[in-house]
RNA sequence: GGGCAAUUAGCUCAGCUGGUUCAGAGCACCUCGUUUACACCGAGGGGGUCGGGGGUUCGAACCCCUCAUUGCCCACCA
């Protein structure tokens, strides 16, 4: 252990406010820094210390003092297992949520799981039918409890899973969406609306999901491109022997056609004007009617008008009076209309029924024809439209607080921001919402019919209530409980899931109640733009609904992952990796890093395991950097070398500069950025250039005040990194020395930001390239790094000598001597206008060493002259701000000095 | 059909208000190096007409127009 080493004899002088308690305790040295391996364990450490974090309940959120920062999970399927997205959404969500615990707000993430109505359902069905059982043979309550079986036994996996990738969830404050008070608070929200006149009953055209045998709402649909047929149909003139002819996609709907629709101004059909048609096999009498709603130009001019099927085609009906046939049953069979198809499904009969026509001479050709045709998007089913009573929302007055908070005040925040305009656009064409399914798994709708009249209901939270209301409405007052029918349907999933923010606080029931007010407005949500609409605008819409409030300050959208080859990670291609495989193999910290390494929000992310195994092998690096640290002897007799404590300085002030970044990063939600600048200040500043620099001789012993400085740095780095790797770094960090509970990394203070000095910065630049320059020439002149040499320096800029003991340790260089003149027989290189050289007799081939000077000299000649074009033209001089002409005047006399130095060092050849 | 976005190194992507962050990063690649924390390593290096064309400007990866390709969202043309 690090401790004993720390606790010197001597006094110490602790700077940087390095945390006290890191050396007030004293353990006895365990001698295993030997034993430590060079490969980090990943997989014993996660266990440990995620049991570890839970048992201290670091993740738990109680109300007190400090301000909240609260993320409310986008709650999962109940039955679903972690992909990917899910990998990549929570990752980011753990890294805020981690991020600001470190950063001493009081950080609430609540988690819990969505029961997914059609989606669980259609599984539960699937399953009992693989079990020999059918739905239709079990009575609802069977059925319900066939479901919560289900859902008590697989339910909830994917929270487990979650907990693997490190997810510091809240867990005491796991919801359901079908829990008690989540349920509750559903019925009451839809009461509540329906009692505003925001819900209704209307009877009307709706997507119909004949496998699971459900309506959806328009956003369920998925509009897929098709190639079909379209059938030209032949249609006789009743009392003629004339014939029209129709183009349709949907032969099999022939069955339910009530009237043919011509072009009031298509001259071509003056002549069927007033006249009916006969609708072929059927041989149903149907009026032929004029609207300007068809299209002259597409297939014939003349529309089959079906106005049970098709949304057009009902508005056409409504027009026109036209009778509506409904030719299928739920199951999108054919139903008694159909004839001898009764009870086929509609794709057999468009085939079959062509086919009758065809041999009956009615179809006269089929064409091939490319039209968008709308699919479940749980079920994948092609979409019926089909009339039926439904529960809708209206939505135009509800989003209007929604729109002017993302579009107007902005007070909700979108990353990234371009899908403020497809939130834009959704919002301003929004259309009422149908919120009623055909499924029992769900919140039932709380309406109590109590007659058979349109109107004949009542809505309540409770069945004794809406008795109440029953008696009222109806008059009768000796209406009996049993006499009320509740509603069959159940709500829209989406309908309880808007209510999420607040219902996981109970603020729906209980507005009033601490928490709710402490932890809602909540600050940040993570999702995928697929649930824009489902879930986020409607949240929004809720939020102010039941508030007044936001529910959510910054949205931010993360792209879909997609495989290497870019396409869409999914079942069927087999191209989905299983997280917790590749948790297994990269740990989670791997599979975070490689996860974040190049997910701008919003951007589609191309997943490739090769990224996380370059955050398993950053992991290791910085495991190592944590043994060459732990392994070092120290020697309390040894003085603090000029080199060590420069290089302390210049990373102070390095760490500095990139914590500035790094917050920049994270307040535009730039993480993987963030990320990066983690990334290089660890492996490049503090790995290869602070480590390297202070990092005593081959089994020489390091002094006190480097060794517990660079601790102290260490620990610095880990609270930094602990976001994105939170195993590895507190596994470190309890190595570094034994901690209390109070003292784990997952609640330590972020490092405190301070003023930095640029200059120490700029000038350890100019320093690293020359060291530089000596690598390269040792490299060229194939001088080994162990052999020490001297450099000489033409010093022509006041280069500052602070890095000067740096640059003889990191280039092995014996003695540094400033000079006055050239140096002939040297090797030399130049960084900025200073010249270092490199005695060496006998090494330099003068040819060589022309040529390059001549190259050089050509370069910064042609420079020279286009600066000078620049500087000569007026309109410059003129347009560009003064500040730029000084930057142009400065590289002039920069280019000039160069080309006077290079021309010397030529002279000096000859 | 309407809209939005993207196109920069072999790959994945930064590049913010037009000019010192201006052509960058990570990975990959090439060369050299290892009894010294780490080969999951170190040092060094090569690599781009910024999708094409036109325009504005003293100055364009960045602004405008146009074309091309790709992706996404929305939409009731049978």
């Amino acid at each position: 252990m690090l401790l004993s080493k720390l606790l010197g004899t001597n006094q110490i002088s602790l700077q940087n406010n390095i945390e006290y308690s890191t050396f007030v305790f004293l353990f006895q040295k365990s001698d295993q820094s030997m034993s430590i391996a060079s490969q980090y364990n990943a997989q014993q450490s996660e266990n440990k210390w995620y049991k570890y974090w839970q048992d201290h309940g670091y993740f738990h959120s109680e109300i007190d003092d400090r301000q909240p920062y609260t993320i409310v999970i986008p709650p999962p399927n109940v039955t679903g297992i972690l992909h990917m997205g899910h990998m990549l959404n929570n990752t980011i969500q753990d890294v805020l949520i981690r991020r600001a615990r470190l950063k001493g707000l009081n950080a609430c993430w609540v988690p819990g799981t969505d029961h997914a109505s059609i989606a669980t359902e259609a599984k539960v069905v699937a399953k009992l039918k693989a079990e020999g059982i059918e739905k239709n043979t079990l009575s609802r309550e069977e059925f319900l409890a066939h479901a919560w079986q289900w859902t008590n036994d697989y339910g909830g996996q994917i929270l487990k899973q979650l907990k693997r990738l490190g997810a510091s969830c809240d867990w005491e404050r796991t919801k359901f969406t079908m829990e008690e008070q989540m349920y509750e608070s559903v019925i009451l929200s839809f009461v509540d609306l329906y009692n505003k006149g925001l819900i209704y009953r209307g009877h009307r055209m709706v997507h119909w999901d004949p496998v699971a045998k459900t309506t959806l709402s328009d956003e369920e649909v998925i509009h897929e491109e098709q190639h079909g047929k379209l059938y030209f149909v032949k249609y006789a003139i009743q009392n003629s022997e004339e014939t029209l002819t129709v183009a349709t996609t949907r032969p099999e709907t022939i069955f339910g056609d009530t009237a043919i629709c011509i072009n009031p101004n298509d001259l071509r059909f003056e002549h069927l004007k007033g006249k009916n048609a006969v609708v072929p096999i059927v041989n149903r009498i149907v009026p032929i009617i004029e609207d300007e709603y068809v299209d002259m130009e597409f297939g014939t001019g003349c529309l089959k008008v079906t106005p049970a099927h098709d949304v057009n085609d009902k508005n056409l009906g409504d027009k026109h009076d036209l009778q509506v046939i409904d030719i299928f049953n739920e199951d999108a069979s054919l139903n008694s209309f159909g004839l001898h198809y009764q009870g086929k499904d509609r794709f057999v009969v468009r085939k079959e029924f062509a086919e009758e026509l065809k041999e009956n001479g009615f179809l006269l050709k089929t064409e091939t024809h490319l039209n968008k045709v709308g699919t479940s998007e749980r079920t994948k089913a092609v979409i019926e439209p089909r009339l039926s009573d439904q529960w809708f929302l209206s939505m135009k007055e509800l989003a209007k607080p929604a729109i002017e908070a993302v579009l107007e005040t902005k007070e909700i925040k979108l990353y990234p921001k371009k899908f403020k305009n497809t939130y834009a656009h959704w919002m301003n064409n929004i259309r009422d919402w149908n919120i009623s399914r055909q499924l029992w798994w769900g919140q039932r709708i709380p309406a109590y019919y109590y007659g058979d009249g349109k109107e004949d209901f009542a809505v309540a939270e409770n069945i004794e209530k809406a008795l109440e209301i029953a008696r009222e409405k109806s008059g009768k007052a000796n209406l009996k409980l049993f006499d009320l029918r509740q509603d069959a349907d159940v709500l829209d999933t989406w309908f309880s899931s808007w209510l999420w923010p607040m219902s996981v606080f109970d603020g729906i029931r209980n507005p009033e109640n601490a928490e709710f007010n402490y932890y809602y407005p909540t600050n940040d949500l993570v999702t995928g733009p697929d649930i824009l609409f489902f879930w986020v605008a409607r949240m929004i819409i809720a939020g102010f609904e039941y508030t007044g409030k936001k529910p959510f300050n910054n949205v931010y959208l993360t792209g879909l992952v997609r495989d290497k080859e870019g396409r869409k990670m999914s079942k069927s291609l087999g191209n989905s990796p299983d997280a917790l495989k590749l948790i297994n193999d990269y740990s989670a910290d791997g599979v975070r890093v490689g996860l974040l390494l190049s997910s701008a929000a919003g951007n589609d992310l191309m997943f490739d395991e090769s990224l996380c195994q370059q955050g398993k092998g950053f992991g290791n690096k910085i495991w190592n950097a944590f043994r060459l640290i732990n392994g070092w002897e120290v020697d309390d007799e040894l003085p603090q070398p000029e080199s060590s404590r420069i290089a302390l300085e210049w990373f102070e002030a390095k760490l500095q500069k990139t914590l500035l970044e790094i917050e920049d990063n994270y307040s535009k939600y730039r993480i993987s950025d963030a990320l990066m600048a983690t990334y290089k200040l660890l492996w490049d500043d503090f790995c290869s250039w602070l480590l390297e620099m202070i990092k005593p001789v081959y089994q020489a012993s390091i002094d006190r005040k480097t060794y517990v400085e660079v601790v102290h740095i260490l620990e610095g780095n880990l609270k930094i990194l602990h976001p994105f790797m939170p195993f590895l770094t507190e596994e470190i960090w309890q190595n570094i020395t034994p901690r209390s509970p109070k003292e784990a990394l997952i609640i330590a203070k972020w490092p405190r930001e301070k003023e930095f000095d640029n200059e120490l910065l700029i000038s350890f630049e100019i320093a690293a390239e020359v060291i530089s320059g000596i690598r390269t020439i040792r490299k060229e002149k194939n001088i080994s790094f162990r052999d020490s040499i001297e450099l000489l320096v033409l010093n022509k800029e006041n280069r500052t000598k602070k890095f000067d003991s740096i640059i003889s340790k990191l280039g092995n260089i014996s003695k540094i001597e400033y000079i006055e003149n050239q140096v002939e027989g040297a090797l030399s290189f130049r960084v900025n206008s200073n010249e270092y050289f490199i005695p060496m007799a006998g090494a330099i081939n003068i040819e060589v060493e022309r040529e390059k000077l001549n190259e050089e000299l050509v370069y910064h000649r042609g420079f020279l002259k286009s600066v000078e074009k620049k500087l000569s033209n007026e309109r410059f001089l003129a347009g560009a701000p003064e500040k730029v002409v000084e930057i142009e005047r400065k590289k002039k006399s920069d280019a000039e000095a160069k080309i006077e130095t290079i021309n010397l060092r030529l002279e000096g050849l000859n």
